[in-house]
DNA sequence: TCAAGAATTCCACAAGTGAGGAATGAGGGC
DNA sequence: GCCCTCATTCCTCACTTGTGGAATTCTTGA
């Protein structure tokens, strides 16, 4: 609620002295929108609302409402940049690293926010569903070993998203409690046992 | 589509002769919406175009959206009776058999529309997100060994829930077109070392 | 045969939706 | 000091949403 306090109070058009970081804040409001309502349940009105603005400020900035999605998630995502930095080296622990940096990903707050808006339009908007998809396995495959084609790399991924929807959006107590290190270890020779495999099977 | 003609032809109100099965056909109609648009995205509207129907019969029928969804999504399953199945007997097996039986699962398309529905609601409408989550733990509770409070179980619940999604939601190549066999050979091994490494642990 | 109830329609309403146009104010370059 | 650009407001439009009332037709039971 970092609205800015405008009840019944005009505030008279024109822009306002300073500089300004309403866009900013347009951007925020969005994303904790997608986040938690989704692509359709998010209305610009609740948006700009909540950023303390005109709706039409929206439109001013970003268009139309697609287009303030993909700049709302593509803001708060050097995302995938930060996964696949556990990808480099190789080295014994890779299950280990990739765990734990995946789960980080998921512990801070803004890209917890993209991850959820994401995937709560992927389920809810049929239609977004292939270019998203599209985009995170790209994304996937030019960094992991055998790529997004890989079922062994696939399974793992699978893994590491099954828990961090278990424990970061459904919050399920036995797992949301835990500490990552502890979750990390249990996890580990899973993901590992998957690459494994796949480098074997080719 | 299975909708009945309806584009200009006005219908005369009143009761059709013969028996109606229509209740039926909204809960159908219901289902598909709610699976593929959520909670919020499907509309009332919709649905009973859809099915074919005046959109006053869904109020007549199931009063307002919240039952319907309730209806919807009780009325295609038995989907937890069907899954706890697989964790009678004990067995050496144990992993295989609860993620074939998992897996199956999911090829049922009704089966599907209904954990679509859930989980893009759960994704969608934070409010509705802790009765959903604790309605689906308290069924594992009461048939998974060690019940919903141990990590073990909901860490093999976490591998089984990210293959499904990746695998019949997100549809990712490289596991929607392998065969379940060869999923399941794959994956046994994880389930079994979490259920192990839970009855070591307590 | 008649009445009660259930199934079905249309129409209306108030609220909310995304989009767009017109006006007003401030900043910055000349 | 003047003008262009940008930030900001308001109001409007056409449309969709969930909900509800009133009327019509069929089925069922007495």
């Amino acid at each position: 609620m970092e609205a800015r306090d405008r009840g019944t109070t005009r505030r008279s058009p024109g822009r306002r002295p300073g500089p300004s970081e309403t866009r900013q804040a347009i951007l925020d409001a969005a994303l904790r929108a997608f986040s938690t309502r989704g692509f359709r349940g998010a209305s610009l009105r609740a948006i700009a609302a909540d950023a303390g603005v005109d709706p039409a400020l929206i439109r001013h900035f970003f268009g139309d409402k697609a287009s303030l999605f993909a700049a709302a998630v593509a803001d708060g995502s050097d995302v995938v940049a930060r996964l696949v930095g556990a990808f480099e080296g190789g080295g014994p622990d890779l299950g280990r690293r990739v765990a734990d940096a995946y789960l980080r990903l998921w512990e801070d707050p803004e890209t917890l926010a993209v991850l959820r808006a994401i995937l709560g339009t992927v389920l809810t908007s049929p239609e977004a569903m292939p270019p998203l998809r599209d985009m995170m396995l790209a994304s996937v495959a030019v960094h992991a070993p055998g790529g997004a084609g890989s079922a062994g790399v696939m399974l793992a991924a699978s893994q590491l998203l099954g828990l961090a929807v278990m424990r970061h959006i459904l919050q399920v107590p036995a797992l949301a409690t835990l500490d990552r290190e502890h979750v990390v270890a249990m996890v580990a020779p899973t993901i590992d046992r998957y690459l494994a495999t796949e480098a074997a099977a080719g």
